[in-house]
DNA sequence: ATAGGGTTAG
């Protein structure tokens, strides 16, 4: 190789170009480009490593002005190569723009331009960001007709966009079709068992596999915590730590099941593990531990850890939120909410369910009824059939039953179970045994197999006094059909795990525990 | 230059 001025000169460039870290920066290399003529030494090639320079900056505002600014780059090139044409797709997928992604790869096509095994990845992570299945299909069928497919790339690209879209079927033939396949592949298809609901499925592939890595763990952890098995979840991340060393994502869905298990010393060895291996606590990871704390009962815990979070995001926010419900802190989670829209956050439908139950429990109606009628009008989320039963149940217990009544008669869809027995609630405190019996005949055609509603109208007709309805209601249950779900909660003290079901006497100290669940009972009733 | 896993609610 000849070294000449110009090499030097464009060597230095290509490596400026890479640590740039704002657009002007790369604004002036592009204009010392052009000045010195290196631009049209090769301006296919060296207006990608513009465009690729683009797109290692971190938006700050918007990706929009990187965006036009990578398109006029573009489109200053008389005749796009196959490489300027990845260039453009990478940049519109990397900056959260797949749909024009989608026209650029078009317009490659129109323009003869031949895709290679790097357009398709791109091009499906695309469509995986559109969760658009169809323009998937339409890309396989191109990859397949070109013959990119038995790229592992590639394959492993259309496992994954099969997996998220909930087409196990198709993830699995290409899996199965693939002649080389490796721990992508696998991952990939885990993923795809777990998003379909066969984590048995997952755990056998994850058996199997040759290697594993922290993706494998992680997505089986997280996969056992979504799915509701949360000792299994645990159970892997322990058998994780004797393997790999466990990353963020494993760590958080460790704790989400934790939190959801109420199992406070695994999860606080999460924590102590955090903290002692100075690991970088990310919106995921705070949301995890307010999330776990606030569940275990240490709201004073969780709130020190979203205080001194650097890093938080909406579900952050919410967990926070939802974590002061449960507390029944109701006027430091309408603080909270104030805070969190003047931090410029956007609320969602979990925000408005966490606000309102909230109020809900600390019986800040007039509240409630504000951010309610707000919530579309001002911050545009609309409000879904969960969240008029959060009003149905704040208005019930304020013994608004009118007023309950009068907004579930006007809402746009009609009532769902969560909404007529969040109104059955307020009519059994108050003993408004009319209305109750709408609420619970809608109740009983909407999930006949609810025992719930039974056992609340034979309570009521027992307070009213209506002895013969009594009789009807228990013949009724008798009866059959109705399943009798006993409730249960679970506490672990000092590691060990206290579990109670409604009306048992199994716990050694039960008498003990009546006599204070009757004293606080009694304190509860005396003015305060 | 290309592929895979995460948190809140229900």
């Amino acid at each position: 190789m000849v070294i000449t001025d110009q090499l030097i000169a464009y060597k230095t460039i290509n490596n400026l170009l890479k640590q740039c870290k704002t657009i002007k920066q790369i604004h002036q290399l592009h204009a010392h480009f052009i000045t010195t003529g290196l631009l049209s030494l090769n301006p296919c090639h060296n207006q990608s490593k513009i465009l690729i320079a683009v797109t290692t900056i971190k938006p700050t505002s918007s990706s929009t002005n990187l965006l036009s600014y990578a398109v006029s780059v573009f489109n200053s090139i008389p005749n796009p190569s196959t490489f300027c044409f990845n260039t453009i797709i990478r940049a519109h997928t990397l900056l959260s723009s797949p749909l024009n992604a989608l026209l650029f790869f078009s317009q490659m096509r129109s323009v003869s331009v031949p895709p290679d095994f790097h357009s398709f990845p791109f091009v499906l992570k695309a469509c995986s960001q559109l969760g658009s299945l169809s323009s998937a299909q339409t890309i396989h069928s191109q990859a397949l007709k070109i013959g990119f497919v038995s790229d592992l790339f590639v394959s492993n690209s259309l496992i994954h966009i099969y997996s998220v879209s909930h087409r196990l079927r198709d993830a699995l033939y290409m899996f199965d079709e693939s002649s080389h396949r490796d721990v992508v592949s696998y991952n990939a298809l885990i993923d795809g068992c777990v998003k379909s609901g066969d984590v048995a499925k997952a755990r056998e592939l994850f058996d199997k596999m040759p290697f594993r890595d922290s993706v494998s763990w992680g997505t089986l952890v997280s996969g056992y915590a979504k799915s509701g098995l949360c000792k299994e979840a645990i159970q892997l991340f322990h058998e994780m730590e004797l393997n790999i060393r466990p990353d963020n994502i494993a760590l958080v869905s460790a704790l989400s099941a934790c939190a959801q298990l109420g199992e406070l010393e695994c999860g606080k060895r999460i924590h102590d593990y955090i903290q002692e291996s100075r690991i970088r606590v990310d919106s995921f990871l705070s949301t995890g531990l307010v999330d776990f704390y606030a569940k275990c009962g240490y709201i004073e815990i969780a709130i020190e850890i979203f205080e001194s979070s650097q890093d938080k995001n909406l579900c952050t926010w919410n967990a926070m939120l939802v974590g002061l419900a449960m507390h029944g802190h109701g006027q430091l989670l309408l603080d909270y909410f104030s805070r969190m829209i003047n931090a410029g956050v956007e609320p969602d439908g979990v925000t408005f369910l966490g606000v309102l139950a909230g109020c809900s429990h600390a019986g800040l109606v007039d509240e409630a009824r504000k951010l309610f009628d707000k919530m579309e009008s001002v911050y545009g989320v609309s409000r879904e059939l969960k969240h008029y039963g959060c009003m149905a149940d704040l208005l019930g217990r304020a013994d608004l039953i009118k007023e309950a009544m009068d907004m579930i008669n006007k809402m746009p869809m009609s009532g769902d179970v969560s909404v007529w027995s969040g109104l059955l609630g307020g009519c059994r405190i108050h003993g408004n045994v009319e209305i109750a019996v709408q609420a619970a005949d809608h109740v009983m055609e909407l999930k006949p197999e609810d025992g719930g509603v039974y056992k609340m109208m034979a309570d009521l007709y027992a307070d009213a006094e209506r002895w013969e309805d009594v009789v009807k209601i228990r013949t009724c249950m008798d009866a059959g059909k109705v399943k009798k779900i006993a409730g249960c909660s679970l506490i672990q003290l000092n590691g060990v795990m206290h579990e109670f079901v409604a009306g048992d006497d199994l716990h050694p100290q039960t008498d003990d525990i009546y006599v204070v669940l009757n004293a606080i009972g009694k304190h509860q009733n005396e003015p305060c």
